[in-house]
RNA sequence: UCCCGGGUAGUUCAACUGGUAGAACACUGGACUUUGAAUCCAGCCGUUGCAGGUUCGAAUCCUGCCCCGGGAGCCA
């Protein structure tokens, strides 16, 4: 298994801090369960794309078995055929590649399993385990009863195994319409847990399948196909999110009634991911973009694997924050700030230094040579002298960026303001002498004079300026358009899960905004995918369609920006951090509460 | 209303299963700096949901309560 980036291995000694999960597996292999095997699968049903939350479980369940010398099997739950397509399974597979796991074997999928799970389930007919309805489905909704509320058992419980076994057969036939007959399992109409009362095994379903077209008309449903699944692969750890729980017994259920070759396989919950800011669930993803708010899927915007692949959001990054955050059964929320964090970290590491100037200003220095252009050597990364050096060309006009100088310099400013002396980042010091103007009165030119002393960014006399700024030359330069990325979701779009409210009223329609930028030369030559920091600005990954198009992955943190925020806070509204989104959720869940009794 | 799960710094997780509640991120300050970045040091943040009980000692065990999440698809 490829595996970048996990180093840890577990062998449960003390003092080393395990999730509950791998707690249990250190367990389960200090007993001698399942012959020491490790084997787990990550399982998703091929109806969209892999987002940040899959990413989760995808490092979970690889994570653990690279921990535990086991495997990891990747299997498409591909059991409704209705919302299935094979546009997904190649993008999973893709994305999982992508992420850095390799799955034991070639993918598995469910409908790899439909014979024999048909099979099973004439023999639970048989044994009187099963049974066919004619009920329809709100009727056999009704007679589930509520939650303390009985059920109430449908009148065709009780029909004979052979009678069931025709039917079972004819249904498989085409001899009944979609909708028209069920096999339920005959477990327990009051029982406490609802999925324990009668649930439904199989479905008519005349919708061509992905994989297996039209061999069958009807499909297993989630509950009889999992476990199975999971038992026929071998796997020991079955995985999955905290709202499958509630299922646990069922799936038990379903395994106690077959005769397995190898020990059964045993259900584990944890929680799911939830990000600030963020949206993590298909339907409103898909909602988005159906309805163009985002360009697509792979929108940089976006919290897939893909969007967060155009993005310039590196693997390890993503592995590593998935480590960090741990697995736990306590929902919670991780602040994005935590995910940039890490991805800021891997790309300090690895990406290479240029220079970008995303919103140009015009510099002219005015006591520059005229038509002299200089190469002044900048290294590639300051810290990591192997990284090497690269010539950048310097000449008498250049651009800066618009925010590296102010005509009136607020406090504490240190960058260019009339008489004052910077640095250029590896060549020069220059000062500002005077500003040429629009008729607006914008500055659309600053002109300075430069130091011949300095070259290279050191002046003789040992004198110091504050600032050391980012800039291109102006007859160098090469044109690209540069994507600024801000949050989608202007609040906690979670927060409004399970109302009716529309993703698109949290959506933050600023949250891309597009410059034309001025690079350094040797910008040109970045391949698509390419993710370098624009020093001063932040990560910037070439499209992976266009590398003159450059999308910012993350900023860098900005000490400055975060003074003036403080400062206007402080004078403007004194509006108070977390105390109000946390009373809003609260009687948002007053009011669902009210709503549902 | 019934069942299941959860509640520990701002956030995410720890706490060797009863022995001084820690780490990361965030934040604050300092050092360094040809990126207001990075790096390095230091600091701040806790009535462990609440109230009782057992104990020399409780985040941990017991009782009651509160709050949050999930569950009544022929979705997964």
């Amino acid at each position: 298994m490829v595996d970048q980036g996990h180093d840890q291995t577990t062998d449960g000694s003390p003092g080393e801090s395990i999730d509950f999960i791998r707690e249990k597996v250190v367990a389960d292999n200090a007993a001698g369960r399942f012959g020491g095997r490790v084997v787990t699968r990550f399982p998703p049903e091929p109806n969209g794309y892999l987002h940040i939350g899959h990413a989760k479980s995808i490092c979970l369940n690889f994570g653990i078995a690279n921990d535990f010398d086991g495997s990891c099997n990747l299997r498409f739950d591909d059991t409704n055929p209705e919302t299935e397509d094979h546009e997904y399974i190649e993008a999973i597979i893709d994305d999982l590649a992508w992420l850095g796991f390799t799955p034991a074997g070639e993918p598995k999928y469910a409908s790899d399993y439909f014979e024999q799970l048909y099979t099973w389930a004439e023999s639970l007919i048989e044994r009187g385990l099963a049974y066919v309805d004619d009920q329809d489905a709100e009727t056999i909704s009704a007679q589930r009863g509520g939650f303390g509320q009985p059920g109430v058992e449908s009148p065709h419980r009780d029909r004979q195994p052979e009678e069931n076994l025709g039917l079972f057969r004819q249904m498989r036939d085409g001899a009944f319409a979609d909708g028209e007959k069920v096999l339920r399992a005959k477990i327990d109409m009051q029982a406490e847990n609802m999925q324990l009362r009668d649930p439904v095994l199989y479905r008519i379903r005349r919708v061509p399948h992905v994989r297996t077209g039209d061999d069958w008309i009807i499909y297993p449903t989630y509950d009889w196909a999992h476990g199975q699944s999971d038992a026929i692969e071998g796997i020991t750890h079955s995985i999955c999110t905290l709202e499958f729980a509630d299922h646990r017994p069922l799936y038990d259920w379903c395994l106690a009634q077959l005769d397995l070759p190898s020990d059964k396989p045993e259900q584990t919950e944890f929680a799911r991911l939830n990000l600030t800011h963020t949206v993590t669930s298909k339907r409103k993803l898909k909602e988005l973009v159906d309805t163009g708010s985002v360009d697509g899927w792979d929108d940089p915007r976006m919290p897939t694997i893909r969007g967060m692949r155009r993005r310039g959001y590196p693997p390890a990054a993503i592995r590593a924050f998935m480590d960090q955050i741990g697995v736990a059964k306590t929902n919670s929320t991780v602040d994005v700030e935590l995910l940039e964090s890490f991805i800021r970290t891997e790309l300090n590491d690895t990406a290479p230094r240029r220079m970008g100037v995303v919103k140009p200003l015009k510099v002219i220095i005015d006591n520059w040579p005229e038509g002299q252009v200089v190469m002044v050597e900048a290294p590639n990364h300051q810290a990591n002298p192997e990284a090497g050096t690269r010539q950048v060309p310097f000449s008498g006009e250049l651009w800066i960026e618009e925010d590296d100088f102010k005509l009136e310099p607020p406090p504490k400013y240190y960058r260019l303001s009339p008489g004052q002396e910077v640095r250029l980042r590896a060549a020069f010091f220059i000062t500002a002498t005077h500003v040429d103007t629009d008729a607006d009165g914008n500055v659309v030119a600053v002109h300075c004079n430069y130091d011949p002393e300095s070259e290279g960014g050191q002046a003789p006399d040992g004198r110091k300026v504050k600032a050391t700024m980012h800039w291109v030359s102006a007859p160098h330069a090469v044109d690209a358009t540069v994507h600024l990325y801000d949050r989608l979701f202007i609040d906690d779009p979670e927060g409004t899960e399970g109302s009716e409210t529309d993703p698109a009223q949290v959506l933050n329609t600023g949250a891309r905004e597009t410059t034309a930028a001025k690079l350094e030369p040797a910008l040109a030559d970045c391949q698509p995918g390419d993710v370098v920091q624009f020093e001063r600005l932040g990560y910037f990954a070439a499209d992976l369609d266009d590398s003159t198009v450059f999308h910012r992955t993350v900023g860098l943190r900005d000490e400055w920006a975060n003074l003036q925020k403080r400062r206007d806070n402080t004078q403007g509204s004194g509006k108070q951090k977390g105390s109000g989104q946390n009373k809003n959720k609260k009687n948002q869940q007053k009011q669902k509460n009210a709503k549902s009794q």
